[in-house]
DNA sequence: TTGACAGTTGTTATAATATAACATAGCATT
DNA sequence: AATGCTATGTTATATTATAACAACTGTCAA
């Protein structure tokens, strides 16, 4: 079962959890999560929201990595490669990725108010995609499905600001 | 009715009615369509393939428009607020709204092959996004929906060229 | 052992995309 | 003419991402 990420949660374990998940599926892929990689998708797992790749890069400059960019970059390309986080499109950042075992490719809800990002993987949506693709004899490679607005919990607090509109 | 921007067709006959369109709706609205802001939604429509910023600066620069990015920045923001185009988040390049009368973000559909992008607006996604974010007490402010794949066409040529796999 | 390779990382430079900040110009209304 | 608003010009810089090549590291086989 999932947490919503907009929820207030022990994140810590989340972290815990994500990198031991990496380690044993890299393992059995036959990859190298190496040092800096796995430094990565702590950090993007860390931050509670979506993170950009210079800030990655200043967060490794700070702990004695090797910090041009093409170190961050190799490494946010490895980690999405293996399905390990998400690179969201409108907003330039990434997240780490909640399911990695099965290749997909998620649907993003973002709040602008509290910046947090919550993936979805709705087969309502896919099948709505795949539909209006194949009207149009089109064939999906992949997708990128990323919703803005606020969250329940941002909701909340705004109608608790603003009783009486 | 609507052709399909992989299909062939009269393209200068949807630059002319996009042009057409945009004048009187700027006229309606009370807003200013100048010959910069104009120029460069004729270049956006003329593409047939979305275009990036950068590449409209060039042609600005070439017909003796100013052509410091401001320049082309401020045009693709004032015809974006205007409905009157589309930005593509995952590939940075914009294309004209083909129905820039009611405010709505399309879905597209980008073939990887020819490099055009079709515009939808289904009912399916919207009602699939919305009942996604209703299950999160998510409120939907706007959308970035962009599938990557093959066209119709495109299937057909790459089908046509290798018979027996 | 060594040498060949594949994969990874280091390093420098630069490309590509986008915005800040402030000055100037045009034009509508007072 | 003076005022204020919108649009444009101009310079500089911020942000995001990649190219290209050199150096290191481990593995496996000759």
């Amino acid at each position: 079962m999932q947490t919503s990420a907009f929820s207030p949660h022990d994140h810590s374990r989340c972290i815990t959890s994500a990198i031991g998940h990496a380690k044993s599926l890299c393992a059995d892929r036959g990859v190298k999560l190496t040092p800096v990689r796995q430094r990565v998708l702590e950090l993007v797992w860390q931050s509670h929201q979506p993170i950009g790749a210079y800030e990655l890069l200043a967060s490794l400059a700070k702990e004695g990595f090797n910090s041009a960019p093409p170190t961050v970059y190799r490494a946010l390309e490895f980690l999405s490669g293996q399905g390990l986080l998400h690179k969201l499109e409108s907003i330039n950042a990434y997240v780490g990725c909640c399911n990695p075992d099965t290749p997909h490719q998620g649907h993003f809800l973002l709040c602008q108010d509290c910046h947090q990002a919550q993936e979805l993987d709705s087969q309502y949506i896919n099948l709505a995609l795949k539909v209006s693709a194949d009207q149009h004899g089109f064939k999906i490679q992949r997708h990128t499905i990323e919703i803005v607005g606020t969250c329940e919990e941002c909701l909340a607090q705004s109608t608790a600001l603003e009783p009486t509109p």
